[in-house]
DNA sequence: CTATTTGAACTGACTGGTCAGTTTAGTTAG
DNA sequence: CTAACTAAACTGACCAGTCAGTTCAAATAG
């Protein structure tokens, strides 16, 4: 029986000077991380083998195992990873000042970016979501409450300052803006290369543009 | 060796009368639709067996192989007569009329409902639809662009009469619906029961009604 | 009306191969 | 010394696809 860490991720959070004990660097783990991204994201979890992870990080299969426990070990770990990562970017959208509906559309900027620069994440992400008994339900489910948090925050800021559509509810706002990011993030990606952010953007926009009220939608 | 027929769907299309040909109905086929929609929503294709489908559909394994070449067969036709389906509902609401807003609503309404009605479908569909070298590519494309070109063309309509926003591209919006449909109606079914269908489609119709213009979005 | 034939539909055991996970003996580097 | 890692062999389960054989309703023959 090894001795596996297995622990969170690749956290290395308080061990600034020492040097050595948090086992040289979490390269390894970093590696394995993109590695598995990378494939998982192509053919779907159930289609990527050991294996083949540990072969493209350069790695052999008896590392994959010390590190995580186990295939589904690793996905939840990088599951939250990727999360980690969204989350760092959507946050680092200072609400502080200005217009909060600037502050949202920064958001859904910063979402395309991570869409664009993780495709596979973005993929893996909607791939497993949401099956029903799924390994990772619980891990989804709590992911998807964080991330959906700020949105929702986000959401609230705008409320606070505009007029909004009082027959939209918060709830599938929050869902629409954030499941349409993945999707026009991933659509771009597949099917459109040639359409740029900022369209990408404006597309979602609308829908908060819509959520703000104007007079009453001119009875046809 | 047996003549397998493996064609096309279920379509029976011109036999009218003579009651013998079409080699009684398609029930089988039909059977082994519904049962693998079912799985395979739930578990990825990959995860399903094709076994577990053919004892899902009360049926033996030789007979999947009879009515379908094989797996991934069987998961194109699978695809299309989904789609067929969503077509369908999608083009029972007639434009005709009316506002193309209203159209719109109901379109969306329409999609929701096959959302809520073929959940496993829509699992299936966004599982598989961005999975970059897949065996399904031409399927989704061809598909994805049947679907966006119904959606399309409602857009123009409400452009041919709303003065609309020309900063959001039409194919942009067009993706940000379509995936919202898919996306919102998941999270309906799997984290959010209570969310009712009206909130599902006022939430969608954000992006359309902040796609028609009101006065220039008031320089904050 | 009965007997025989045909063939489409279906069956299920079997094959060849794959894969997650384990184990072990050894290597490297801090 | 020890944590991290390697390489390779192994197990036990599982699975896509195949194929020789069965069933039965309709067509044909007598």
């Amino acid at each position: 029986m090894t001795t596996s860490p297995s622990g969170g991720s690749l956290a290395g959070s308080g061990d600034a000077g020492k040097k050595l004990r948090p086992a040289r660097t979490n390269a390894t783990k970093q590696k394995l991380f993109e590695a598995s991204m990378e494939l998982i994201g192509e053919r779907g979890a159930a289609g990527v083998t050991v294996d083949e992870i540990a072969t493209a990080a350069g790695v052999s299969k008896g590392t994959v195992y010390y590190n995580f426990g186990s295939k589904s070990d690793l996905i939840a770990q990088l599951l939250r990873h990727g999360v980690d990562i969204l989350l760092a970017r959507l946050l680092s959208v200072r609400d502080d000042s200005a217009d909060p509906l600037a502050a949202m559309e920064e958001m859904i900027g910063q979402a395309m970016d991570f869409m664009a620069e993780y495709p596979s994440f973005a993929r893996l992400w909607v791939s497993e979501n949401w099956r029903t008994p799924s390994e990772w339900q619980d891990t989804f489910a709590e992911l998807r409450g964080r991330l959906l948090a700020v949105i929702g925050s986000a959401i609230d800021s705008v409320a606070a300052v505009y007029p909004v559509d009082s027959g939209v509810s918060r709830g599938s706002l929050e869902t629409a803006i954030f499941g349409a990011c993945f999707v026009v993030g991933l659509d771009r990606q597949t099917y459109n290369p040639e359409r740029t952010r900022e369209q990408s953007v404006a597309a979602i926009m609308a829908s908060m543009r819509g959520y703000v009220v104007k007079q009453p939608p001119a009875q046809a």
